[in-house]
Formats: C-alpha cells, sequence, structure tokens
RNA sequence: GGGCGCAUAGCUCAGCUGGUUCAGAGCACCUGCCUUACAAGCAGGGGGUCCGCGGUUCGAACCCGUGUGCGCCCA
C-alpha cells in the first residue's frame, strides 16, 4: 500500500473516535480493577469551546488514557453545569429579539423557553471535546440540573439549614439597575473613571436650633444625601472634637442625623467626614450597624429615586446628582467641588454603573463547615500542583466569609423555602412538606387561609457543582451505591486556579461534610492560554483562535502536542499558533517513520550483514530508561516534561539515529530479526506516545501490523525494566564518534560520500570492535586503524579519552585546526585551575560529601588527560 | 490597603537536595544540503551581567536580606 507524504489528520481522526465509541472503550462500569476517575470541570452550558477547554481537557485525556493503558478502570465523567447568569440573559435576550420580555412572562413559561433552549444548544461544547478526542464516558454525561443531581442540591440545602448552617440575612449586592438583577462581584469589572468630589456643608444643630456652624463633608455622590442618616468623623481628629453629642442636618431635606465617632474614617481623605447612607454603601451599612443608625433605601430598582428620598422622585440618580449640586450652591451649601479620579463598577453585561444595594439573601456558614477543607490540603491528603497554590488556600480558608448562595435569577434550582404573608418561611421540598412543618412552627398564624409562596429566588450555580464529584455518582440519593463506593474520592482534578475557591475548595468542603472523605487526591492547575501579548484569551478581545479551525489545519494530535509543549503546571500558556506547528510537524515524523519501515522488504533467511547489537542494546536500554524517566515526570504531573523527553527520544534517538543505523541500503532487504526489533521497538514508541496523541498512534498502529485485531488505545502501557546506563553510553560515545566525523567533513567541504580513513588510539579497543559496523556505516569511513603514535597529515579529535585521527586526503587549515586546539586547551586549562582551587581548599575537603570530592578527583583527572592530548595535537601541527 | 507569586538566550520556559567550566531545551536566527521515510526535512553554527545591590557558605542561577520591574488573588 501506498502512503501518502504527509499525513491527513482529518481522514483518520473521525474514523478512530467512531472504531472507539463502537467498541464502547471510553465507557467504565465497576468491577475489580483499581479505578481511575475524574470529574470533568463542568464547562458552562452556554460555551463553546475555547483555549483554555483545549488545554484543561487535553491533560486530562492524557492523564486518562494513560490509566486506562496502564489496566486501571478508567472513567471520565463529563457534563455541564446550567450557568444561571449566563443562561437566563442568552435567554432574556433571545426572546426580546422576538419582542418578547421577560417581565411579562410567568416563571414556568419562562423556564419552558429556556429548557428548550439548552435542549438545542447545550450540547454545542461537548461535541466539540469529541473533535479534540476526549475519550470520556459519555454515557455518564451529566447536567447540574439532571433530575437526580437537582434533588440532590436541594436535600443539601435543606439538610444545612436543618443544620443550622444556611441562615437568611441582609447585604449589600452589586445591583445592575439596567438589567435589574444583583450580579456577582466577577461580573462587576472596575474602571478608574474621572469623577467630582463635592464638598458639602451640613449646618450644626444645636440644642434643636440650626446653628451657623457647619461641617463640610466630601462626597462624589450627593444624590444620595437623602438616605443620610448620619455623619461619622474620627475620634482623635482634633478639628471635630467640639462637636460631640451634637447633630447635623442633612441639606435640603433638612433631616436632623447625629454626629458620630469611629475610627474607621481616614483623617487624610477630603475633609477627614464622611455621609453616611447605610442603604448605598457597604462600609456605611456596617458603620449604620455598629451605631444603630436607620436605613433609607432611596433608590427604585431602575436607579431612579423613589418616593423615601422625598425629593425628584422618579428621576435619574445621574440627572439627579447634577441637580442637586445646583441646588446646594444656590443655596450656599456647596464649598467646592474637585476633579478626581476613582473606581467605579461597571455591569460587564450592561455596562451600567453597579449600585450597592441592600437586599435579603441566604448565606451559608463556612467557619466551621471549612475546616477539614483546611486540613487537609495542608496536610497533603489533598495535593495540588503546583504546591504554590497552597498559600493561597490557606490565607483564604483562614479568612473565608460567609457564601452567599442566592441568585435573583429563574434559571436554576429554586430554593426550597416557603413563605407567608407576614414575614416568616418554613425550608422543605414541597409545599405540603412545607405547610406540616409550618403548622408546628407557627402554630397561632395557621389557618385555613395560610398561603405559602415558594421562594423566588435561585441558588447560586457553584452550590450545585460543589456537589458534582458526588452527585455524578449519585451519592446523595444513594449514598451506598456501587458507583459512587467505587469510583469516590476520585483521583485526578485538572482546573484553573482562577476557581480553586470558587469551586474546588467547596468540593472539598462538601466532600468531608457529606461523604466525610476528599472528592479527589490531586489538583492539577493549569495555566491561564494567554495571547502573544500576554493577554487572556477571551471572547470580548476576539484575541483566541477558534480551537475547531485549528483542529482542522493541524490535527487533533498536532494541536493536543501543540498545547502541552509550553505548559508547566500552573504557568500561563503564551499560545502560539506555531505550537500547533510543530506538534503537526511531530505527527508527520512519526508519520514517515512508518513510511520507512512499511516500505523495507524482508528477507526471511538471512541475517543482518553488518552487526547491529550494539544499536539494539543502546536503543533498547536507552527505551527502557525513558520509560522510567517519563513514569517519574507523570507522577510529578510535569506533563509538558514528558512529551518534550518522548519529543526527543523519538525525533532524535529513534529516527535520527537509531533508525539510521537499522535502515539497509537503498534496495536491499532486510533481514527479519532488525525488523522484527524495530517494529517492536515502534510499538511501545507508540504506545509511550498514544495519551498525548491519539488518533495518530492508532492508525499507525494499525498500518504496522494491517492483521491486527487488538486496539492501541486499550493496549498494555509499557512497563519499567531494568536497563544498564553503560550500554546507553556506549550508544552516547557511538553519536560522539559520529558527529565528530561529519563535522571534519562540514569544517572542510568533504563530501558525505568520499569514503574517510581513520586512525584510533584507544586503551578501549573493544568499544571500537563492537560498534564497528555501525561507525563504518553512518560515517564512512574505511575500517578502522589503530596506532599507538600520533598521525601526520590527520585532523585530530577527542572521542572521550580516545584519539581519533581522520584523514582528509586534503591539505588541513593549519590555523583552523590550531585554533580549535587552543581554544580546547584555554578550557581545560581553567577548567583544570578551578578544579585544582577546590581540592586544594581543605575546607572543601573537609566539609563536601565525600563523593563530591570523589567526583572533583576523577574530574581533574580526565581533564589533564585531554589537556594532555590536545597538547601534543597542536605540538605537532607546529 | 492585605496576601501570593514571578524575573535565566530575541521568544517561551527547564534547571528538583547549593557541588562538572553550569549556564540548558524548544522555537526563532545564520550557514550548507531537495542525501530514495520526512524541505512539515537533514547536517551544523552563533547567541547569556542567570533583574540590581548586599550577605551566608569551602562553593550560589539556587539559601537569606534589600531595591526595582511585572503578574495574580482578596478588599
Amino acid at each position: 500500500m501506498e502512503l501518502a507524504k504527509n499525513i491527513n489528520p482529518s481522514e483518520i481522526e473521525q474514523k478512530w473516535y467512531q472504531h472507539w465509541q463502537n467498541k464502547n472503550y471510553f465507557h467504565s462500569e465497576p468491577d475489580e480493577r483499581e479505578p481511575y476517575t475524574i470529574v470533568i470541570p463542568p464547562p458552562n452550558v452556554t460555551g463553546v469551546l475555547h483555549m483554555g477547554h483545549m488545554l484543561n481537557n487535553t491533560i486530562q485525556d492524557v492523564l486518562i488514557r494513560k490509566a486506562r493503558m496502564q489496566g486501571k478502570n478508567a472513567c471520565w465523567v463529563p457534563g455541564t453545569d446550567h450557568a444561571s447568569i449566563a443562561t437566563e440573559s442568552k435567554v432574556v435576550a433571545l426572546l426580546k429579539e422576538q419582542g418578547i420580555e421577560k417581565k411579562d412572562m410567568t416563571r414556568t413559561e419562562f423556564l419552558k423557553h429556556a429548557w428548550e433552549w439548552k435542549e438545542k444548544y447545550g450540547g454545542i461544547i461537548l461535541k466539540q471535546l469529541e473533535k479534540l478526542g476526549a475519550s470520556c464516558d459519555w454515557q455518564r454525561t451529566k447536567f447540574t440540573m439532571d433530575e437526580s443531581l437537582s434533588e440532590a442540591v436541594i436535600d443539601v440545602f435543606i439538610d444545612l439549614y436543618n443544620k443550622g448552617q444556611i441562615y437568611r440575612g441582609v447585604r449589600m449586592v452589586n445591583w445592575d439597575p439596567k438589567g435589574k438583577t444583583a450580579v456577582s462581584d466577577e461580573e462587576v469589572i472596575h474602571k478608574e473613571v474621572n469623577s467630582k468630589l463635592y464638598y458639602i456643608k451640613y449646618l450644626i444643630e444645636e440644642n434643636g436650633q440650626i446653628s451657623d456652624q457647619y461641617i463640610t463633608v466630601a462626597t462624589t455622590r450627593p444624590e444620595t444625601i437623602f438616605g443620610d442618616t448620619g455623619v461619622c468623623v474620627h475620634p482623635d481628629d482634633e478639628r471635630y472634637k467640639h462637636l460631640k453629642g451634637k447633630r447635623a442636618i442633612v441639606p435640603i431635606i433638612k433631616r436632623s442625623v447625629p454626629i458620630i465617632f469611629d475610627d474607621y474614617i481616614d483623617i487624610e481623605f477630603g475633609t477627614g467626614t464622611l455621609k453616611v447612607t447605610p442603604a448605598h454603601d457597604i462600609n456605611d451599612y456596617n458603620l449604620g450597624i455598629k451605631h444603630q443608625l436607620e436605613s433609607i433605601d432611596i433608590l427604585n430598582d431602575d436607579g431612579t429615586l423613589n418616593e423615601k428620598a422625598q425629593f425628584y422622585i422618579g428621576e435619574d440618580r445621574f440627572a439627579v446628582r447634577k441637580k442637586v449640586a445646583i441646588e446646594l450652591e444656590a443655596a450656599n451649601l456647596l464649598e467646592k467641588v474637585e476633579d478626581i479620579k476613582n473606581k467605579v463598577g461597571y455591569s460587564e453585561r450592561t455596562d451600567a454603573v453597579i449600585e450597592p444595594k441592600l437586599s435579603l439573601q441566604w448565606f451559608l456558614k463556612m467557619d466551621k463547615i471549612s475546616k477539614p477543607a483546611l486540613e487537609n490540603v495542608l496536610n497533603n491528603n489533598i495535593q495540588l500542583t503546583p504546591e504554590k497554590f497552597k498559600n493561597t488556600y490557606k490565607h483564604w480558608m483562614e479568612n473565608v466569609h460567609d457564601w452567599c448562595i442566592s441568585r435573583q435569577l429563574w434559571w436554576g434550582h429554586q430554593i426550597p423555602a416557603w413563605h407567608d404573608t407576614k414575614g416568616n418561611f418554613v425550608v422543605a421540598k414541597t409545599q405540603n412538606e412545607a405547610i406540616e412543618i409550618y403548622k408546628i412552627k407557627f402554630k397561632e398564624l395557621f389557618n385555613e387561609q395560610t398561603q405559602l409562596t415558594q421562594d423566588e429566588d435561585v441558588l447560586d450555580t457553584w452550590f450545585s457543582s460543589w456537589l458534582w464529584p458526588i452527585s455524578v455518582f449519585d451519592g446523595f440519593k444513594n449514598p451506598e451505591g456501587k458507583d459512587i463506593n467505587y469510583y469516590y474520592p476520585t483521583n485526578d482534578l485538572v482546573t484553573a486556579p482562577e476557581i480553586l475557591f470558587f469551586w474546588v475548595a467547596r468540593m472539598i468542603i462538601a466532600g468531608y461534610e457529606y461523604r466525610n472523605e476528599k472528592p479527589f487526591s490531586n489538583v492539577y492547575l493549569t495555566g491561564i492560554v494567554r495571547d502573544k501579548q500576554g493577554r487572556k484569551m477571551s471572547k470580548s478581545l476576539g484575541n483566541s483562535p477558534d480551537p475547531i479551525d485549528l483542529i482542522e489545519k493541524y490535527g487533533a494530535d498536532g494541536v493536543r502536542t501543540g498545547m502541552l509543549f509550553s505548559s508547566p503546571a500552573g504557568n500561563d500558556l503564551p499560545f502560539d499558533e506555531k505550537l500547533c506547528e510543530q506538534g503537526r510537524n511531530f505527527t508527520n515524523k512519526i508519520w514517515n517513520a512508518l513510511r520507512l519501515i512499511k516500505n523495507w522488504e524482508i528477507d526471511e533467511n538471512s541475517s543482518s550483514k553488518i552487526d547491529l547489537t550494539t544499536a539494539f542494546e543502546w536503543f533498547e536500554n536507552k527505551l527502557a530508561q525513558t520509560i522510567k524517566t517519563t513514569n517519574e515526570l507523570y507522577n510529578q504531573y510535569r506533563l509538558s516534561e514528558v512529551l518534550t523527553t518522548l519529543y526527543t527520544f523519538i525525533w532524535d534517538d529513534f529516527c535520527s539515529w537509531y533508525l539510521e543505523y537499522v535502515k539497509p541500503p537503498f534496495g536491499e532487504k532486510i533481514d527479519t530479526e532488525s525488523y522484527q526489533k524495530t517494529v517492536g521497538y515502534f510499538e511501545d514508541i507508540l504506545k509511550l506516545i498514544h495519551p498525548f496523541m491519539p488518533f495518530i498512534t492508532e492508525e499507525i498502529y494499525h498500518l504496522l501490523d494491517e492483521n491486527r485485531t487488538n486496539d492501541i488505545i486499550v493496549a498494555q502501557y509499557p512497563k519499567e525494566r531494568n536497563f544498564d546506563v553503560s550500554k546507553i553510553a556506549t550508544g552516547e560515545k557511538m553519536k560522539t564518534f559520529i558527529a565528530n566525523v561529519r563535522d571534519v567533513r562540514n569544517r572542510n567541504g568533504l563530501s558525505p560520500k568520499q569514503t574517510l580513513d581513520v586512525y584510533v588510539q584507544t586503551n578501549n579497543k573493544v568499544f571500537y570492535e563492537v560498534c564497528n559496523d555501525i561507525l563504518l556505516k553512518i560515517s564512512n569511513i574505511n575500517p578502522i586503524n589503530y596506532t599507538d603514535t600520533n598521525i601526520e597529515n590527520a585532523i585530530t579529535n577527542l572521542v572521550d579519552k580516545d584519539k581519533v585521527f581522520i584523514i582528509t586526503g586534503i591539505k588541513i587549515n593549519t590555523d583552523e585546526e590550531k585554533e580549535k586546539l587552543e581554544k580546547e586547551i584555554i578550557y581545560y586549562k581553567g577548567f583544570i585551575a578551578s578544579i585544582e582551587k577546590k581540592l586544594n581548599n581543605e575546607r572543601f575537603v573537609q566539609n563536601a560529601k565525600p563523593e563530591i570530592v570523589e567526583i572533583e578527583r576523577q574530574k581533574l583527572k580526565d581533564g589533564q588527560t585531554k589537556l594532555l592530548a590536545f597538547k601534543e595535537s597542536l605540538a605537532k601541527l607546529g
């Protein structure tokens, strides 16, 4: 069969992915084997594959494929999360296009649309993962709003509430007056803007009379004065000490408010005074609680003033700001206005200025429940890779805040709390249960007319994904189930450091709370994929290539290896398409090794014409060493290094050296032994690289033996075996010898076709005898001559400690040779001097470990031998 | 403001327990080759104040202090 010169990945990818699926290789069921489990970080159901997913999922696939080949029962559970905010805003936008407003719909109607949307578009990202080659157990695909997962969320809420871990409290949220919703901190973009600082006079009230004294308060938000319920100064501030116990009059509205003293105030900022508006600023809110100030919310949900403001009712907050300034000015209550720069929060989605707003939210207490999660990371029961994240994790967990778990949205898990009309509520799974509980709890209030309505809010999406490693195995409903007992705790979690707290920490918390066991043993934190300018790749910047385009251009294997070439754990990946190109070139290199081997004709009756023993011994030992090295790197999650180790081993050792050694001369056949050994090595190589390059390795594995019935995806991963470093050293010395001859040719413009004479002066003749055939073949030299003396008219090189004289037949460029030798001599003189300095230093000899001293002595000896050799050669050149 | 981290070749990064004159890899660059597997290739080559300063040590890219620059997280 004729093989194309370059491989065409798209042709084979579809074929093998289909084949693997047909064979059900990705599916796992509990059995007697050791499990190896990964749960996918569920991508947002509205998402499409981006470069971060590519990196993340490639890593997971490498790990899962290796485990599978090692005979473990490998299970990679895929799925998506329902992404309350993102999905809801997508659906709202879509309906708006159709002329439908969310506010005109019932919750049920809206959810029907949302589900329709999910069914239609929600699976895109998972389909894209298939293109990457992800070997997920698709039969186990989960969604955070699946029935069983939803039930788990609700049950956990009820359980934690009953344990007293969940409470309802007032909190300042980020309110988006344009979107009319609360948004999370992550969706607020802080921008530095030019603002004005207004210095406003608050008249002092004395004995119930307004005096002509005043205190000046600086604020960027004069429109909020209608909500002022206090003025605050620092207790140590001499300027205001006389105001103790007095009150101030809020301008325009003429409200009398207390002057309070608190060291929260920054004496240096503005005038050292602060107007306190508890309903519209988080710090003011806390001050208000401390000093028992009233909280007056003067804003409507759309950012206009409400009747509590008493003035400018119905007008927008920014319009009011200007009008208030004018009015104050007119009343001679505006001292001055300064230009300043400050940071203002904007809604990521609507670009409206965020309004801090008080609202009633649900919280999960974090202090006690998070304890085991901290302990078990600190003691490495759960290992973070790279370890540096332990510090960040520790810091966060030691200063953990209660978790606000409610969201003012419809898409998600509706909070199972049931309210009466008087502000009482009970927590229960169903309305009937709620009524039963209510009857007991609020005996005196209950009557036949009592109506309980379910809480309007849904739970934070993380409140479902924190249960993921348990809920995907149905561990809540069925805590003794076969799946949960077999797969939990899972092994590795691969995710981005940005969600270490939002997600990883919370999964650990849930793990200990509900299984009394960690959810996973290792957390591999990837870097962030950045563009060449170091910017994070994002849709809004448009600086991210489409992964699917990349796969079409370079092949899935090329992109996978490209992603991993330069991505040590925890380090950002500055992405460059060149990396994919390099990956594609690597696949092509392996492909061409196949072409070479496939084109050999086998001579079944003869053995090799030349002695290849050292080639086999070198390669077998090097292979064994590579298996061991890469296993060690895997254990440390240094996947990038595993890949580069294999890259060098395959490209250089196998292709550039080994295949050249065994390759029969043009037109000749290959003997059976050489062929079989080579195919055997190649198979091991394919297995080693399979986790990184699943498609091409499967293709080549089958082309190598067209009658093959097994598949590489489930082949036995090469086992570690003993190796002899001296055999590897012999191989390396062969390379040095050959490189020396090549160098002489290059420097002197000699054709590779010209056969050269070589003399060797050595006390290790055995090496040249065992390697003879290979050296002659690759270097194209006549049989080696041995000599005890220096050879005239030859170029001298050192190979190890042996002198190698190469007769070029042309006049030697003496000057160039001299210069080369002199360089070597200078180098070795310095080398020797530095070692002698060490060895002559008594303190070194006394303090350094004996083996280090011994190494130094050996180095000195070798250096002296080499120096002598170079000196002799130089002398000979005259 | 609080915390964490990073700085090594033009670029991206290794360098693990301080010990070879240790300064290394890939990419990029330069030179020569279309050599019957591969030009998506082959054979070679140049390229460095290991961010500055101070200290510990027989010995520092590595440990400590400090300065500078950059990044991330939290408020």
